[in-house]
RNA sequence: GGAGGGAUACCCAAGCUGGCCAAAGGGGGCAGACUGUAAAUCUGCUGGCAGUGCCUUCGCAGGUUCGAAUCCUGCUCCCUCCA
């Protein structure tokens, strides 16, 4: 069986490590527990916290220890690394809440029953600190001078930092300590703009415990054209289904660039690598193919096979007109409102396809909407009875976004 | 605590010798054409309601004025330098 690490490094998934050597050596002959931490900003996890957690079930499945943090403590501060400007402070209740939907999340991913993969909130022991004793045994450890020169800070640097960031790489890596101490823990794994945080927790290691631990970042998922992966225009693409619907996100990855597919089926499938790099060479629209593996993989992976099975068929329904409508958005509209026929631009707010009547005539006079088969040239459009299949009517916004009205 | 600079629409950024400002320009986004549910390109749109009129908007609250993003007062937040 092949090195986990040489497989990870393959994939395209490490970005830097400590001690290369040491660590490859160290997960060759033992089971290791390690840590990856998860900031609780958000109500749920998004499409880039695949990159870690897919990292972590590769060394889950080679037998290793995965500890998944949860920032209940940390995000309480806020990390400042990279950030060009200081992030709102999160209330308590927000925080713990978060952490609440993150812990419900990764359940799908690892099994904590058995003691094999471990699910820990850094509030536990962060919470209670004591100052005066935390600098004293802790900040004696850290430079202020080496510190200042690291990348992570420099536009803070020009712009403003207060001392409550700047003691946040104090708080990660005591992370690791608390982890070290507490479950052995010898590696930590992060984003790659985690790098000052983890080298601050493994030479805090070394020099309160004298014991050698590693760090290893991972690539940060981003487009071929460098743009941060999963945002949209209607924002970041959730993993939490109430969010980001299974369709949604089945879309988003079935519109992603030629160029960036080969790189997201290795990053976020666990299909073979020479079949990932088959699907990468198609070519024109032969492409679409490796498209919608991805898409039914990945959706498949965080929303499970049924939800997958059906994202797919919308979508095949939807634009190569096979298929039931059965899984598009739909509103349910009670007949009588098209008896006397009901204004086309009332209608699309109210399906909520448009967020005002403005946009909606905007739309219109562009040429952007389609009912069933025909464009509609005027605002002054008024859909009856007549206009539906049946009892169905199918709207389309541009080219991509179809609601569907059903009679009742 | 003292001195100076700043806050403009989703973001960046003009305007700030008062009316011609719903507010230049760029980015982003949306739509159209071309396509492969791609990229690139070109075109249009991008506060709300309503057929060219009205309403809300230029950090917040007041004031001056026929009229304010533009002037005055107070407040909040941010930055820089000094203590």
């Amino acid at each position: 069986m092949k090195h986990v690490l040489d497989v990870l490094e393959e994939r395209g998934y490490v970005e830097q490590i400590t001690h290369r050597e040491e660590l490859r050596e160290l997960l060759g002959k033992e089971q290791v527990t390690f840590y990856i931490g998860f900031d609780a900003t958000a109500p749920s996890l998004t499409l880039g916290h695949l990159i870690p957690i897919m990292t972590a079930l590769h060394l889950y499945r080679a037998g290793h220890r995965p500890i998944m943090v949860m920032g209940g403590g940390t995000t309480m501060i806020g990390d400042p690394s990279g950030k060009s400007e200081m992030r709102q402070l999160l209330q308590p209740e927000t925080i713990a809440a978060n952490v609440e939907r993150f812990r419900s999340q990764f359940s799908r991913f690892f099994n904590f029953e058995d003691g094999s993969a471990l699910l820990v909130n850094n509030a536990e022991w962060l919470l209670d600190l004591n100052f005066m004793q935390f600098v004293r045994e802790i900040g004696r450890h850290f430079s202020v001078n080496r510190m200042l020169t690291m990348e992570a800070y420099k536009s803070r640097l020009e712009a403003g930092l207060t001392f409550l960031e700047f003691s946040y790489l104090l708080i990660q890596s005591y992370d690791f300590l608390e982890l070290f101490r507490r479950y052995n823990c010898r590696l930590q794994v992060g984003g790659n703009d985690q790098w000052s945080n983890i080298i601050g927790g493994c030479e805090l290691v070394r020099k309160a415990d004298g014991e050698s631990v590693y760090g290893l970042t991972l690539t940060l998922l981003t487009t071929a054209a460098g743009v941060k992966m999963g945002k949209t225009e209607k924002g970041t693409v959730w993993l939490d289904p109430e969010r980001t619907s299974p369709y949604d996100f089945y879309q988003y990855l079935r519109n992603v660039d030629d160029a960036d597919v080969e790189k997201m089926l290795t990053l976020l499938t666990f299909l073979p690598l020479d079949e990932v790099r088959r699907l990468g060479r198609l070519e024109g629209a032969e492409i679409n193919r490796a498209k919608e593996i991805l898409a039914f993989e990945v959706t498949k992976f965080v929303h499970g096979e049924a939800a997958a099975q059906q994202a797919q068929a919308a979508a095949r329904a939807v634009f190569g007109g096979e298929g039931s409508h059965d899984s598009m958005p739909s509103t349910t509209m009670p007949k009588e409102r098209f008896a006397a026929g009901l204004d086309i631009v009332t209608l699309l707010s109210e399906v909520n396809l448009v967020k005002s009547r403005s946009e909606a005539r905007r739309l219109i006079d562009q040429g952007g909407i389609t009912l069933g088969q025909e464009r509609v040239e005027s605002i002054d459009r008024l859909v009856t009875v007549d206009d539906f299949d049946g009892s169905e009517l199918i709207i389309r916004k541009g080219k991509k976004v179809y609601h569907r009205v059903v009679l009742e």
